[in-house]
DNA sequence: TGAATGGTTAAGCGATTACTTGACCATTCG
DNA sequence: CGAATGGTCAAGTAATCGCTTAACCATTCA
């Protein structure tokens, strides 16, 4: 289950174009079908299908065929996955905001020790 | 300012390389030198430069030079930045799925409807 | 002073991105 | 049937990415 790095990768890049995050944003409010992704986006219907595949690729969108017409609709999860990761390095600078109210006087220290040497 | 969709393309592209992650998981422990960064990845010193430089451009990370040391810091409000753009996607979806419990018999509807045609 | 340390610059390279155009397939409907 | 609609495939291209090596600068210290 790549639930891990390489999956991230995949997320973060998805949404590092903004035309993908304006398809998001779209699939939020409800599934549209692929043309309706496509209309308000200036840009080919191709180019439409590759942000898809992407965003398809890394598990935030899942789509089905029914006749000619493919319907899109986004997969929160992983959305979800994709936050945790950012809230997760929250945590540890908001501890350390926490010592630093204990010990704001103290020396600078070792901001980081060689690993042996 | 750009709080807008220009810079979160950076943050999100920043944040989608393992390399440039771990380097932030490590400077929410607090601030490194550039070298500290560099010791456990697995890439030259000029790489790990540029990936700063990436992470720098965006905001994610600062730096200072004292005497020859560059040490390197992180800037949380960059981070949330991103978390609010993908919380911003989980309300939506939230309000839908509050509706979807009242009107769970209603008719298909239109999925979107074509903006003038 | 001169060597070690820490960082920086520049050039180059193969892989990946974000598109395009053009052809084409499949479903629906007059 | 045959045209319109909705989607898909394939190839090509310019730009960007992630990394390398080689050379180089600046600070520190014996």
């Amino acid at each position: 289950m790549p639930n891990n790095g390489a999956s991230l990768d995949r997320v973060f890049q998805a949404l590092a174009d903004a035309t993908r995050r304006a398809m998001v944003e779209r699939l939020v409010r409800g599934p549209a079908s692929v043309s309706d992704l496509a209309h308000p986006l200036p840009m080919s219907l191709p180019a439409v299908m590759q942000h898809l595949q992407v965003l398809e690729a890394c598990g935030l969108v899942r789509s089905e065929k029914a006749g000619r017409v493919r319907t899109c609709h986004i997969e929160p999860e992983v959305l979800r996955a994709a936050e945790d990761w950012i809230v997760r390095q929250r945590t540890p600078w908001e501890k350390r905001l926490d010592r630093l109210g204990d010990q704001l006087t103290a020396p600078p220290a070792t901001p980081e020790q060689r690993s042996t040497s």
